[in-house]
DNA sequence: GCCTGTGAAGGCATTCACAGCA
DNA sequence: TGCTGTGAATGCCTTCACAGGC
């Protein structure tokens, strides 16, 4: 399943050039071999067809449907650094189905100004725009010392997904979903290769 | 092996309290089972002692030697927007062994001003310095468009690890290790789960 | 008694290989 | 002939359970 999305950025990046494609072609786009690819998409149903391949349009719709991109989730972001302003101009959320509807921050230097025509607002404010935006997703940018924090007022307010970019192992009621992304981790794994391989 | 930045992360976090630690307090810690805990660290050699627990002093220095933490890593940043910005100025990379000793990016407009006490140079500027720094890590937070050639750059220069950020599947001749860290992936392994949920 | 280290069992993901259909 | 769909085989990771030391 952690494939999907994957697949799914190879098909966008095919353009409008191809109109059908082998289990082959895209396992070489996507860096994986043909049989993964097959058997990933025989999950969603038998959409190939047998000497030919997979119709592009007719397999984007598809994955787009098993991950639940056929309509749009409301994300709120707290912590407007670097990073939360980054992914608040990240222009590959709009045309994915993800739509920035708050952006959060008690640094009162910050509150008030537009990011990406987004006005941030004061933390006091989260638990209000989470209820009538009906947000889905919350994204957490703060320095590691708020996070917790931040993550227990998202789950108050309702929220359950959250992303974290916080350097900190978070814990979260049962219910909510909990991803992180840590810049070291990554880092650390390069780290292992290189070692490993006597660099 | 995945797993040992994430211990690594607890046992920092866990302050100057406590100078030994049980498989399942760090369990704990890091939302995994104590099982999994033993079985990771004891490829690391039996450093656990029965009846007690690990020494978490020794043991964070085991895992940093696995990992390769035990030296400096040289970095290198290309694409200085705000996620560029964000990770030359993130704090947990000096105190990790990281060490950003350039930044590139081609707008002229942002040429020669610093970011973090480090000057943003040129493009052809990177094939020198990576090699007279001998960095180790190439990490790509430019637009999509640019960031195959950035690669390629970088691999050609010598870099044997590249982290990638731009939303763009890579390509990499053999022995380049690569990475990448893809934010709208996230969000849509979040969607699925919240798809999936029934929300 | 407590907690690690580790065989054994179980489950999941990947790969193989080929039947089946256009 | 070409490429999908899928059982079977393989390998890997996780979990269980407990023997072995402190």
């Amino acid at each position: 399943m952690q494939r999907l999305p994957l697949y799914l950025r190879c098909l966008e990046d095919l353009g409008t050039g191809n109109t059908r494609i082998s289990s082959d072609q895209l396992a070489e786009m996507a860096n994986v071999t043909s049989a993964k690819v097959r058997k990933d998409l025989s999950f969603l149903g038998s959409y190939g067809v047998r000497g030919v391949g997979y119709e592009v349009e007719h397999l984007r719709f598809q994955i787009e449907g098993a991950l639940g991109l056929s309509r749009d989730w409301a994300v709120v972001i707290v912590g407007v650094g670097n990073l939360g302003r980054a992914l608040a101009n990240y222009g590959g959320f709009p045309n994915r189905g993800f739509k920035v509807v708050g952006l959060f921050d008690d640094d009162s230097a910050k509150v008030g100004k537009k990011v990406a025509g987004t006005e941030i607002l004061p933390m006091r404010r989260l638990n209000g725009v989470v209820k009538s935006t009906k947000a889905d997703i919350g994204v957490i940018t703060t320095p590691t010392a708020a996070a917790q924090d931040v993550a227990d007022r998202l789950a108050n307010a309702g929220i359950k997904s959250i992303l974290n970019f916080a350097p900190q192992v978070l814990k979260v009621q049962e219910g909510v979903e909990l991803r992180r992304v840590d810049l070291s981790t990554e880092l650390q794994v390069l780290s292992f290769y290189l070692h490993r391989a006597g660099h």
